[in-house]
DNA sequence: ACCTGAACACCGTTCAAGT
DNA sequence: ACCTGAACACCGTTCAAGT
């Protein structure tokens, strides 16, 4: 179905995003032992144990029980468990990410395509793990990076600066997506919470007034998905002026 | 020095940065058994070997071995590895983090202090992996972000929107450290990167017009550091207007 | 109250051997 | 070429006992 998803799209590191990785290499005229296991049905297991039990569960020893194999064989298939992680993500990224609808004007664009990346990896939970393991991302996005430097262009911006500006935007999403995890992880252990309200309490309204005055609605200020807001601000910024 | 670390600045989940943790209780008058070792020496310990040999490297086991105990003996001063990670920030934050020269106009006081948290964090390259873990800054940082949500209500928001505004430029600075140090951990890393220029001389003009056009330059491109220029176009978008 | 020792329940990965 | 078994070199943390 998807054996050859790296062949097929290409893979690229663009920097700044989700990654994959070349297949090992083309299959000869059945030199040897025929293979028990496959890389789709590795990737297949993994995605299993991971929708179903969280990336923390997901290792190499768990996985082979689940391939029925063990955990040695896998190695024959992938380099070692980041390139898994980076694989999974990359085979996520093929199945979700679906073009959408380009507005006329190109700033809008930008903010589309932007939303698009940004929803995908939300959807996700676990790609702030690959991200921060390895910051590539799979071809399938490099269609939406075309969309955001093209649209920087149309608006004015030189393309060095465009590049400079999807960058800022990668930035501003790669993070939200990471504060956004933390948050929720926090919030499943639980306790802290009172903790905050607290020290929130006691702010001295002498030294920060600000914050003192917002104490009480900093919680649920916080709490409010402004990702777009932000997101408009930051191209908003970016092509001031131009 | 600085054995009330915690109570001396309280400690707060600011929702967005780094943290702290309450000290377990008040010292008694001797109960027990007298101490052999403190928070502040397994402070001190963690911080030498993160130092010398990395986060990775910092495992309860040889951190008890630095500080000539054994892992048990750590528990009881310390919750559990997390917390452990968290006050090393905490601490990093209270040594490192200076009150900069504040400008008069608001909208540069509010670049000043996201830059000073900014240049902060990524002095210590570690910092990302406890973003992610835990998503609390120590009190020290309260007063940059007090700046930040000052500056940009002088300027004209709502302090709804300022709060806005804050988690925004909260999101971008810790996009900017996760990706930063996932490109040099895949720098330390080699490999990679010959691929990553294959592919992008490999791209079809026809589809990615622009990434195929800009392909020889988006390595250098993608290196220089532009954190302040997108700051910059940030905070501008968030005042556009107003 | 504080510390120790031993143990539990795991990890990712290497190596040498099998088919 | 592909897979297996055993082992290496670790982890964080719990538990029961000591001082």
């Amino acid at each position: 179905m998807y054996e050859n998803l790296a062949s097929e799209f290409g893979v690229v590191d663009t920097c700044a995003m989700m990654g994959g990785m070349p297949q090992p290499s083309a299959p000869r005229k059945t030199p040897g032992r025929p293979p028990r296991i496959s890389r789709e049905e590795i990737l297949a297991a993994a995605r299993r144990i991971v929708d179903e039990a969280g990336v923390d569960r997901l290792t190499m020893r768990r996985l082979a029980m689940e391939v029925g194999s063990t955990p040695m064989a896998l190695y024959h298939h992938v380099r070692d468990k980041e390139e898994l992680l980076v694989l999974l993500l990359d085979d996520h990224a093929a199945r979700t990410l679906r073009r959408p609808e380009l507005p006329a004007h190109p700033r809008e664009r930008v903010v589309v395509a932007a939303t698009a990346i940004h929803a995908a990896l939300a959807a996700c939970p676990w790609s702030v793990e690959v991200l921060t393991a390895d910051d590539l991302l799979s071809t399938s996005a490099l269609w939406f990076v075309e969309q955001i430097v093209d649209g920087l262009v149309e608006c004015g911006l030189s393309p060095d600066r465009a590049v400079h500006g999807y960058r800022a935007i990668w930035y501003y999403t790669a993070g939200e997506l990471v504060v956004r995890t933390a948050a929720a992880r926090r919030r499943a252990s639980d306790d802290r919470v009172t903790y905050r309200e607290q020290v929130f309490a006691d702010l001295d309204p002498g030294e920060l007034p600000r914050l003192a005055q917002l104490a009480d609605r900093w919680a649920p200020l916080t709490a409010e998905d402004t990702y777009q807001e932000g997101l408009r601000a930051l191209v908003d910024g970016l092509l001031a002026g131009r």
